[in-house]
RNA sequence: GGGCGAUUAGCUCAGUUGGUUAGAGCACACGCUUGAUAAGCGUGGGGUCCCGUGUUCGAGUCACGGAUCGCCCA
C-alpha cells in the first residue's frame, strides 16, 4: 500500500506538464502601458519602418484625417477610427508594406474660436485683438492635442506622433496658401454675392455642415395675398376678375421685404376661386381643400387654368410700390402652402437661383446682426428679422388687408451648430470656389476610386454632382487668411498666384499670425501698383473654411513630407459623416489642382450607439467613455470590439457585449498560453519529424490551421475584421482547445519524445501563424507572448511588430486528411453522445473509463475510420475502440446510441486504469522494472530517463 | 419632408442562384474533470428570421406597403 503509493507520486514526476511563466490574465489596465512604453521607448514604430524602406516590397498610406482638437478628450467614435486606422496599418505593415502612420490634428476653426470667446466673455474683458484671440487659440489647441495625443497613444496606436501634421504649423499653412493659389491661378476662386447661411449670433456665413435642423421649431406660419395688377397673355381670361389676388404662404415673414417675385410651378393646375371674405384667389387646384380648411370657408372654383399660362404675370408687393412677376420653377411643390411661392431671391438658394434666371435683383435687408436695414423701409429698420421683424412685418401686411391666414408652424428648421441659434439665408459678398468649373471631372474621379462599403460611392457622388459653389470664407480670425488686398483708390480686388506665393513665403516663415501683424504695405510685393494707379490696398479680413484647411492635406501634408510623398496606394478612413466633410473637400481641392481624386480607397464606418441601438448623449446618459473602458477592461479589448462588430452599418457597445468580448479574449489568450506552455522544452532544430511521420491527427490540425489562415488573410485583405473575429474565435475554442488539445494532451504529458516532438511542431506551427495574425488587432497581447517566446524558436527581432505573415508548407493542405476526418468526427459525435449517456447516469466519469463499440452502416465511412484504426481512442479519448461493419447485438452495455449513419455502444474500459497516463490497458504489470503502468508508460519513462 | 442603410437566439455574426427540421461562437442550464486549474471538456435548452400583403409547388432569401433605429440631404 504504502510501496505503491509512492511510485505513483513518482510516476506524476515522470510526465511533461506544461510550464510557463505566461501570466493566464492579460491585466490590461496595469500591464498594457508597460508594453507601450516598450514600444515608444524604444522607437518601435521607427524601426520597423525602416525595416520595410529597406525591404522595399510596397508602399501603402493609410492618410489621417485630423481630429478636431476643441477639446482633450476623445469619445468612442474617435477610439474607433483611430483603432480602425491602426489596424490597417499593422495589417500593411505585416503585409510586409511599408505603410507610414502620420497623425494629425485640426486646429482653426469656429468653435475652437468660440470657445476662446466665451472664456473671455465669461472674464468681463474686452474684445481681444485678433492677435490675442490667436495666441489663446493657439495655446488652448497645444494643451489639447498633446491630451488627445496621450488618449490615442494608451489605444496602442503607433505612429509617427513627433512628427504629427497640425494644421497650425507655418509649413502647413504656406502650403495651403499655394494651393489656394492654384486654385486662384485655374480661375477657380470668385467673389460673389449669394445667399449663404448666416448665424447672427456669431456673425458669420455657415457651413453647411455647421448647420443643424431642429426638430419642431415654431415659426409663424401665413398666407399673404398679392393683388394681381397686369396679367399675361395666356392669363387674358383672368381679366375679369378685378380684385384678384395670387395666395403665397411662408413661415418665414421677415422675408417679404426681401420679396421679388412669386414662382408657381408651370404644369400644375390653379385656379380662381371665390371667397366671401376674400374675394377672387388664386392658388393651385390641389391645395384648395387645404387652403379652406385653413380660413374655414368653402370656396368655389370659378376658372382653372396651368402654371405656364401665368408666367410673367405682374402683382404688387403688399406693402412696397414694387412689381412682384411670376415666374416658374421646378421646386414649388404641392406639399403645403398654396403652389405659389413667394420669392426673395436674398434669403434662400432655390429662390436666388431661379430668380438668377429671370435676371431679378437680389437685394438683402438684413445686417450682420439678423436686424432689418433702412432698405426694409422705416417701420421695419432695426428689428431683429426673427422676433420683432416678423411681428412688424405680420402687422404691416394686416394694415395692407393682404393677411389672410395666420397660425403657428412646428418643422425642422436649421439652426447654427454652435450658437443653437435660428439661422437666416442672407446674401452677402463671400469667397467662393466655383465647382462648377470641375465637377464634372470630380465625378469621374469619384467613380475611380474604391469605396468600402460600396454604398458610399452614390452617397458621394449624389452630394458632388447636385452642390452648389463652396462658400470658403468666413468673417473670423481663427484661420488661414484669404490673402487678397483690396485697391483704396478703385476698389478692385487683388488675388493672384504671385501674390499669394510671396505671402505664403512670409507665412512659412512667421505663421498666419503674420497676416494681422503686418499692414498691407508691409505684406504685399515691392512697389505693387494696381492698373488704376492706386498704390494705398487693404487686406483682406476673412480667413478660410476650416475643411479647406483639413481639404488640402493631400498636398500641405503628403506632398510636402519625404516619406508620404508619391506613394500611390492611399487610403481614407473615417466615419461616414465625412462624406460631405473632408472625403468631399479633399476631393474637389486635388481635382481643382491635380485633376485626381487624393486618394485610391476610402473605408468609411458607421456611427457608434449604446446597447439598445441609440444615439449616445450626455443628455441620455448614455455615453460610453473609452477610457473607462481602458481603465475596465484594457486597450486590447476595446480593439477587439473594434474587430468584432461589422463597421460598415451602426456599431453597438455596452457591458454585454464587453463582458463577453472579455471572455473571448481570455479564451484566446488561454489558447496561446496552453501552446507557450507545452513548447517551453521544444527546440525547432533539433526537432526532425517529417510531415509524413505525423500522426493524422496533426496532420490534420496543420490542414485546419492551413485553412483557417487562408480565411484569415482573405477576411483582413478586405478590411473584414468581424469576420476574422469570428473565425479566430471558432478556430481556437473549437478547432483547438475543444478538439485538438483535449486530444493531444496525453500525448504532450504522458507520451515519449516520438509522440510529444510531431504535437510540438503542430503547435509551433500554431504560435508562428497566430501571433502575427492576432497582433494589428490584439497588439499588447502579442507582444506579452513574444516576451515569452519558447527559447527553442528562432527570434528575430525585438518586438512583435516587426513580423511578417508566416508562410506555411502548402502541403498541409491535403485533401485526403480533410475529407476523411469529416467522417471520424461525424462518428466523434455520436461516441461524445452516447458517452454523456452514461456520464448522466453517473456509470463513468472520465471518457477514458470507458470502452466504445461502434457499428458503422456506411461502408465507406466504416473504410476510411479503419484507416486510422490505432489512432481512434486518442482522437475520441476513450481507453478502446472496436469498430465494425455489421450490427451488433450485444448487452449489458452502460449505455448506447442509435443513428442514422452508426450504433454506439459504452462499455466499461477493458484492463485497469494506469496510475500515469490515466488510460485503462490490460498489459499493467508486464514491465519487469515499471510493475504499477503500462507498457507505453513504462516505455516512455525509459525513453524519457 | 426626400434619399440611403440596418433589423436572423440574451450578445456578436453566418445563411450561396428561393429548396429538408434556420446555423456558429459566446452567454445560460445541467454534468464531467482537477495533469491548461482564478483554467479545461461534454451535453442541453433557447428563434413569430421587425410586421403585413403578394409572387411561387415552396420565401429568412424575391416584390410591394408599413414599423423601429441610424445616417445623409432640405
Amino acid at each position: 500500500m504504502q510501496e505503491s503509493k509512492q511510485a505513483e507520486i513518482n510516476y506524476k514526476d515522470t510526465l511533461n506538464l506544461p510550464q510557463t511563466d505566461f501570466p493566464m490574465k492579460g491585466d490590461g489596465p496595469r500591464r498594457e502601458p508597460e508594453i507601450q512604453k516598450f514600444w515608444f521607448d524604444n522607437n518601435i514604430y521607427q524601426k520597423v519602418f525602416e525595416e520595410r524602406k529597406k525591404q522595399n516590397k510596397g508602399k501603402f498610406l493609410l492618410h489621417d484625417g485630423p481630429p478636431y482638437l476643441s477639446s482633450g478628450n476623445i469619445h468612442i467614435g474617435t477610439a474607433l477610427n483611430k483603432i480602425l486606422k491602426d489596424i490597417v496599418v499593422k495589417y500593411k505593415t505585416l503585409r510586409g508594406f511599408n505603410s507610414p502612420y502620420l497623425p494629425g490634428f485640426d486646429c482653426h476653426g469656429l468653435p475652437i474660436e468660440s470657445a476662446i470667446s466665451k472664456e473671455q466673455k465669461k472674464d468681463g474683458a474686452k474684445l481681444l485683438d485678433p492677435l490675442e484671440v490667436r495666441k489663446q487659440c493657439t495655446e488652448f489647441v497645444m494643451k489639447n492635442r498633446k491630451l488627445q495625443e496621450e488618449k490615442f497613444k494608451r489605444l496602442g496606436v503607433l505612429g509617427d506622433w513627433e512628427h504629427a501634421y497640425m494644421t497650425i504649423d507655418p509649413k502647413f499653412e504656406a502650403a495651403q496658401l499655394r494651393l489656394f493659389g492654384e486654385m486662384v491661378e485655374k480661375n477657380y476662386i470668385y467673389r460673389g454675392l449669394k445667399p449663404v447661411f448666416w448665424c447672427a449670433t456669431c456673425q458669420t456665413a455657415l457651413a453647411e455642415a455647421e448647420v443643424e435642423y431642429v426638430e419642431n421649431h415654431k415659426s409663424p406660419s401665413i398666407y399673404v395675398s398679392f393683388q394681381v395688377t397686369k396679367l399675361s397673355q395666356a392669363a387674358k381670361k383672368l381679366e375679369k376678375f378685378r380684385d384678384l389676388k395670387v395666395m403665397i404662404w411662408t413661415t418665414t415673414p421677415w422675408t417679404i421685404p426681401g420679396n421679388m417675385a412669386v414662382c408657381l410651378n408651370k404644369d400644375f393646375e390653379y385656379v380662381v376661386v371665390q371667397s366671401q371674405r376674400f374675394g377672387h384667389l388664386l392658388l393651385a387646384k390641389d391645395l384648395l381643400a387645404q387652403f379652406s380648411k385653413k380660413i374655414s370657408e368653402e370656396c368655389s372654383v370659378i376658372e382653372s387654368l396651368k402654371g405656364k399660362d401665368l408666367e410673367n404675370t405682374i402683382c404688387k408687393h403688399p406693402f412696397y410700390e414694387r412689381e412682384s412677376p411670376i415666374i416658374l420653377g421646378d421646386h414649388v411643390t404641392l406639399e403645403t402652402g398654396t403652389g405659389c411661392v413667394h420669392t426673395a431671391p436674398g434669403h434662400g438658394l432655390e429662390d436666388f437661383s431661379v430668380a438668377q434666371k429671370y435676371g431679378i435683383k437680389v437685394i438683402s435687408p438684413v445686417d450682420s446682426k439678423g436686424l432689418l436695414t433702412e432698405e426694409a423701409g422705416e417701420n421695419l429698420k432695426g428689428l431683429y428679422a426673427h422676433k420683432g421683424g416678423n411681428q412688424k412685418v405680420i402687422e404691416l401686411l394686416s394694415q395692407a388687408g393682404a393677411l389672410i391666414h395666420q397660425e403657428d408652424y412646428y418643422h425642422s428648421y436649421p439652426h447654427c451648430w454652435r450658437s443653437k441659434t435660428p439661422i437666416m439665408f442672407r446674401a452677402t459678398e463671400q469667397w467662393f470656389c466655383s465647382v462648377e468649373k470641375f465637377r464634372e471631372k470630380a465625378l469621374k474621379e469619384i467613380d475611380k476610386v474604391d469605396w468600402i462599403p460600396q454604398a458610399g460611392r452614390n452617397r458621394i457622388y449624389s452630394m458632388v454632382e447636385g452642390r452648389t459653389d463652396w462658400c470658403i470664407s468666413r468673417q473670423r480670425v481663427w484661420g488661414v487668411p484669404i490673402p487678397a488686398f483690396y485697391c483704396l483708390k478703385c476698389n478692385k480686388e487683388h488675388l493672384n498666384k504671385k501674390l499669394i506665393d510671396h505671402i505664403a513665403q512670409i507665412v512659412e516663415k512667421e505663421g498666419t499670425d503674420a497676416w494681422w501683424k503686418y499692414n498691407s504695405n508691409e505684406l504685399l510685393l515691392k512697389d505693387y501698383v494696381c492698373a488704376c494707379g492706386g498704390k494705398e490696398f487693404k487686406k483682406e479680413t476673412d480667413i478660410m473654411d476650416v475643411w479647406f484647411d483639413s481639404g488640402s492635406t493631400h498636398y500641405s501634408v503628403i506632398d510636402q513630407r519625404e516619406e508620404l510623398k508619391g506613394i500611390e496606394d492611399v487610403m481614407y478612413l473615417e466615419g461616414s459623416d465625412q462624406h460631405r466633410g473632408w472625403f468631399q473637400s479633399s476631393l474637389l481641392t486635388s481635382v481643382a489642382i491635380n485633376g485626381k481624386a487624393p486618394y485610391k480607397t476610402v473605408l468609411t464606418h458607421g456611427f457608434v450607439l449604446d446597447e439598445n441601438g441609440r444615439k449616445m448623449s450626455k443628455s441620455t446618459g448614455n455615453v460610453v467613455d473609452p477610457e473607462k473602458v481602458i481603465n475596465e477592461y484594457g486597450a486590447d479589448i476595446l480593439r477587439l470590439w473594434v474587430a468584432s462588430t461589422d463597421y460598415s452599418s451602426d456599431m453597438r457597445i455596452g457591458q454585454t457585449m464587453l463582458k463577453q468580448l472579455a471572455e473571448v479574449y481570455r479564451n484566446i489568450r488561454n489558447t496561446i498560453r496552453f501552446i507557450l506552455a507545452n513548447l517551453y522544452d521544444y527546440d525547432e532544430s533539433k526537432a526532425s519529424v517529417s510531415y509524413d511521420d505525423l500522426w493524422a491527427i496533426d496532420k490534420f490540425a496543420l490542414y485546419r490551421l492551413s485553412c483557417v489562415k487562408e480565411e484569415i488573410d482573405k477576411t483582413f485583405s478586405n478590411y473584414e475584421f468581424y469576420k476574422f473575429y469570428q473565425i479566430l474565435q471558432n478556430y481556437c475554442t473549437t478547432d483547438l482547445s475543444g478538439f485538438y488539445f483535449d486530444i493531444v494532451k496525453d500525448r504532450l504529458y504522458a507520451g515519449d519524445i516520438r509522440s510529444r516532438t510531431p504535437v510540438q511542431i503542430v503547435l509551433s506551427e500554431h504560435l508562428k501563424s497566430l501571433l502575427p495574425i492576432i497582433s494589428p488587432v490584439l497588439p499588447h497581447l502579442a507582444e506579452d507572448v513574444f516576451r515569452h517566446y519558447p527559447k527553442g524558436i528562432k527570434k528575430d527581432y525585438e518586438s512583435v511588430l516587426f513580423s511578417e505573415s508566416y508562410k506555411l508548407n502548402p502541403t498541409y493542405l491535403n485533401n485526403e486528411i480533410s475529407t476523411d476526418f469529416k467522417s471520424v468526427l461525424q462518428i466523434k459525435e455520436n461516441v461524445f453522445k452516447a458517452l454523456e449517456i452514461a456520464r448522466a447516469e453517473k456509470k463513468i466519469g472520465k471518457s477514458l473509463e470507458a470502452k466504445v463499440l461502434i457499428s458503422i452502416k456506411d461502408k465507406p465511412v466504416f473504410n476510411v475510420l479503419t484507416k486510422y484504426k490505432d489512432e481512434l481512442p486518442t482522437v475520441y479519448i476513450v481507453s478502446q475502440v472496436e469498430i465494425f461493419d455489421k450490427q451488433l447485438s450485444v448487452k449489458d452495455f452502460l449505455s448506447s446510441l442509435s443513428s442514422e449513419i452508426c450504433d454506439v455502444y459504452v462499455f466499461c474500459a477493458n484492463g485497469s486504469k494506469c496510475p500515469r497516463c490515466w488510460k485503462y490497458s490490460t498489459d499493467i504489470g508486464q514491465d519487469a522494472k515499471h510493475k504499477s503502468v503500462c507498457i507505453a508508460c513504462a516505455n516512455a519513462v525509459e525513453g524519457k530517463g
